[in-house]
Order: C-alpha cells, then structure tokens, then sequence
DNA sequence: CGCTTCGTTGACCCCGTTCAACACAAGTGG
DNA sequence: CCACTTGTGTTGAACGGGGTCAACGAAGCG
C-alpha cells in the first residue's frame, strides 16, 4: 500500500544553486542554493502517499496533480489541482507523514525539495514556503465560499475561468485548452456529482459560452461567463426584495471587492 | 470603513521575553524573545478589516473570534472561528493587506505581534507560523472535505463535536458549552441556512443526542454522534445497495482512515 | 476483439432552500 | 411603566436544484 513513490524514476540527481521563479502570487523568490532531485512521474502514478513518511516538497516542473483526501467512509475526495510553478507536500511540514494523497494526472516532472534544507541557513527559502503556505490558505478559502455561495453551475463556470487563468500563468492558451481530470474528479472538488459536472458542461455550451468536446475546452465568451458569477446565488430565486428604497438597484455590480475568482488564481 | 482598529483598546505595551504555549497540533512552541502588545476587544468589534495594512499577526489569548470574507455580490461568507490559542491574520503573510474580516464575538484579548519580528534571528518563530499555516491548510481541507460529503445534521454534528475538542484542549468542559455565534453564522460555515442550523439541531435533540436551550449546547452521547458520522453520506438514501456479499454489512464502522473530526481538532 | 473507464442524457424524487409567521430577549425612548 | 424596534431563534408549508438510478455511446487498451 505504501511501497510507492519507488516506482517513481529517480533521474539523474543534481546539486547545483538554482533560481526557481515562481509565479505564485507575484512572489519570484530564488529558492537559493538548494540541492534538489529531478523526478518523472507518469500519469496516474503517486507521488505519495498519505501516510508515507515525509522527507521532500516537491515543486512541480511540468504536468498536472490531483490532491485528494478519503473519507472515513472509504470515499475520495478531491482537494485541489496543482501545476508547473506550484508546490506539493507543503501542508504536512509540520507532521512527519503526508496528509493527502497526491497522483499525476498526465506525464509530469517535479523538482524534489528535501526538508532538510529548511534550515536557518536557507531563510529565503523557508521564508518562501511561509508565503507560498499563506496564500494556499487565501486560495482554500476562496474556494470554500465558491463553494459555499454558488450554485453547480456557477461552480463549473469559477473552475473553468480559475484553469483559463492558470493557464494564462504558465503561458499557454487560457481560451483553449484540455482538461487532464475526469468529470468526477471536477464534481468531487467541486461538492457536485459527475451527472452535474456534465449537465452543466452543457448547458454552458447550450448558451454559448463554452465548446466541449470530451475534455477540450474552449471559453467562447469569458466575459459573460465572469459575469454569472457575480449574481442569482444558489437556485435563481432572487424573487424582487420586497421592494428597497426606491429605484430598485439594478444588478449592474460596481465590482467591488474580490470575485472569488480573481483570488483564486 | 477601514477606521476599526482604532477603536480597539491598546493596553499597556510589553516587550518581555515571553514563552507561549500554543495548542496547536502538538505544537509547544517557543515565541523566543518577542516583544508584543496586549489587545482588549469588546463583542462585537473587529480586529481588523480586508483591506487594512497589514502590521501584525496575532494570538488570541481569551474569547472568540469569527473569520468572515465578502462575496462579489456583497454577502458575507464566515471562513472559520478562532479561539484561545490560534493565530489571526496569518492569511495575509505574504501580501500587504489583510484578506480578511476578523471581528470579536465575546470580550477577547489578542497579543498583538508585529509582523517585522519575523526576520532571521527570530527563526523559531518564523519555523513556527509556518508549522501553524500547514496545519491550518490541512484543517481547511477537512473542513472541505467535511462541507462536500455531509449532509446538513452530519455538518452540524460534526461542528458541535469540533467545537467541543477545542473546549477540551483549552480545559473548558466538552460537554456543555456556550455558542458564541448565531445560527447564521454557523450556516454560513457550513454552507447551509440557519433555519437548517436550527433544524439539524432540533433533531439532534430530538433524538437525544444533544440538549440545545438557546446558544448553550449539552452534549448527551457523543460517541453516538461521532458514529453518525461515519456512513449515510449527502441525503439519507442509501438504498441498500444492490446487495453486497452476506449479511449486509452493519453500521458499526470500523473507523478506518481519520475521520474529519479528528483532523479538524 | 471484448473489457473497462469515461461521458452524456433522461426520469424521478428528496433534502435543503425559500417564504412566512411567530416567540423571545435586549435596548431605547417616551 | 409600556410601546417600539431590532436581532435572534424556532417551526411549518411548498418548491426546486441537484442527487440517484438507469441506459447508452465513445474511447482507450491489452
């Protein structure tokens, strides 16, 4: 059951100082003077384990992962999608185990990190880590009110414009790209079932906003897509409150305050 | 809008070497030789503003604090709740503004630290706020994990009892204790109503599991509780599923895996 | 070629939302 | 003192979004 990241190729190991720009949140910190290891994981295979004991983070070179967690039920759940420029393993540094499993979703590198460098020696580095952790937890509680406060398909909608935005960072095409996940790991992050995922996949397209076809993805019209995010919350009820003031405010939202979706990316 | 920190009581400044024990994970820390001011805020009052600059982090010594975020269209969205022990503001470590309402919600006192203690010759206290920030992810993810595969009375279970754990490991009684927030408050964590709330409550005293008499709650057989947790996810449907090997295996989980409870204490 | 995994769509129905009414306590001012 | 307001909590009735179940098609793969 644990006997795993050993099927991940161990490539040739290197000790050199590097400089790691990473677009997280505008901080391009040089992770300075660090040795690290480059791995190769193929799709679908771990790279851990919850469970295992924890010796690395791992920044993500090129591919994609899924974070999951299991209910005490025997469930999956998915908590988060990670890509190139982002780091692993990061919410277990003060436990001696990971916490979540974490699998390839395509071919992928990562750049093994020990935690032994996370020493006082390396404070950029360590300092580093503090600010990437802050706004993993800015990131997590933005979704939770995504989740919270938006109806399935607005939560298809944020998750689409969240990847456009990803993908925007790291240079490709934030109109069209691919998704590497199954509809159920979409709904399983998302608190929705896969028949929603879907559903609302369509229905998207129906309007006009998206083209899908299987896991190809094109946003025809992210401006309105934007947009339905920032109004009917759950169910479209809305149902005219009873009359404020006068005038009756229309729904033109003077943005102000983060969209969830800004913040997320 | 953002003139709110003043209003707070600023009590006698201190710069001792103080030694704070912190209940986290495990986690007994020193804050070596830091200087820090004590902070009195009266029910009701913020501690501080999305928007304002960020100066300090701080740890709540006494009372209760709620978490709150502003959705694009102007709800409010509760992130979490903070007690004796825990630190507020550490979301916003590496951006130069607060990301969030923190606002009191029973006379409490907070040991305001500034944010220029954590340089290289603090480098305890820097290891740990970032100890605290993962073990504050990985509590997030619970929480989502907890919000995407419960259903309304399992949140609200789920919340009594990890809200009881932390009376506990602040040596208050597990058993009975005082709600410090309203019913829309805890549906707003738990993305449900409050009539929910109320609901769930209701029933969990019906079946008497708890005694709810207002805002005091009174845990009758938490054991029964915990269990409650374990299976019959999202709508209590089940529907015997399709008959599985003999004797349709019993309700007595044999909690396996860590259950949300556990994690999120 | 089966076989498995994945994606789509339709029909039904339940949990939680919505709306409404009411109870209760705490101020506040006359 | 009462009247009034405001915030809070409880409960009932009705509705609908999304879950459940089922069937089918498409794609990948040994």
């Amino acid at each position: 059951m644990l006997n795993v990241s050993s099927d991940v190729q161990r490539q040739f190991a290197v000790h050199p100082t590097f400089t790691a720009r990473c677009g997280i949140d505008g901080m391009e910190g040089l992770v300075g003077r660090t040795s690290f290891v480059r791995r190769k994981v193929k799709c679908r295979e771990h790279l851990f384990h919850a469970g295992q004991p924890r010796r690395s983070l791992f920044l993500v070179h090129a591919g994609t992962f899924k974070i999951s967690m299991v209910t005490a039920d025997g469930r999956e759940k998915v908590a988060g999608f990670r890509y190139a420029g982002e780091l692993l393993g990061l919410d277990a540094l003060d436990i001696p185990s990971y916490a979540c499993d974490v699998v390839a979703l395509e071919d992928a590198e990562v750049w093994e990190l020990p935690c032994s460098e996370l020493t006082e020696e390396r404070f950029e580095f360590v300092r580093w880590i503090t600010s990437t952790l802050a706004s993993e937890v800015r990131r997590d509680w933005n979704w939770m009110l995504t989740l919270g406060t938006l109806n399935a398909e607005q939560r298809v909608t944020a998750f689409l414009l969240d990847l456009a935005a990803r993908m925007a960072s790291m240079g490709f095409s934030e109109r069209r790209f691919l998704l590497r996940m199954t509809r159920a790991d979409i709904g399983s992050f998302l608190a929705i079932k896969l028949e929603t995922v879907t559903r609302a996949l369509s229905r998207l397209q129906t309007r006009g906003m998206i083209s899908v076809r299987g896991r190809s993805i094109d946003l025809l019209d992210a401006a309105r897509m934007r947009a339905s995010l920032e109004s009917e919350d759950r169910a479209g009820q809305v149902r005219m409150p009873r009359r404020r003031a006068a005038g009756g405010l229309p729904f033109t939202s003077t943005g102000r305050s983060v969209t969830a979706l800004q913040a997320a990316a």
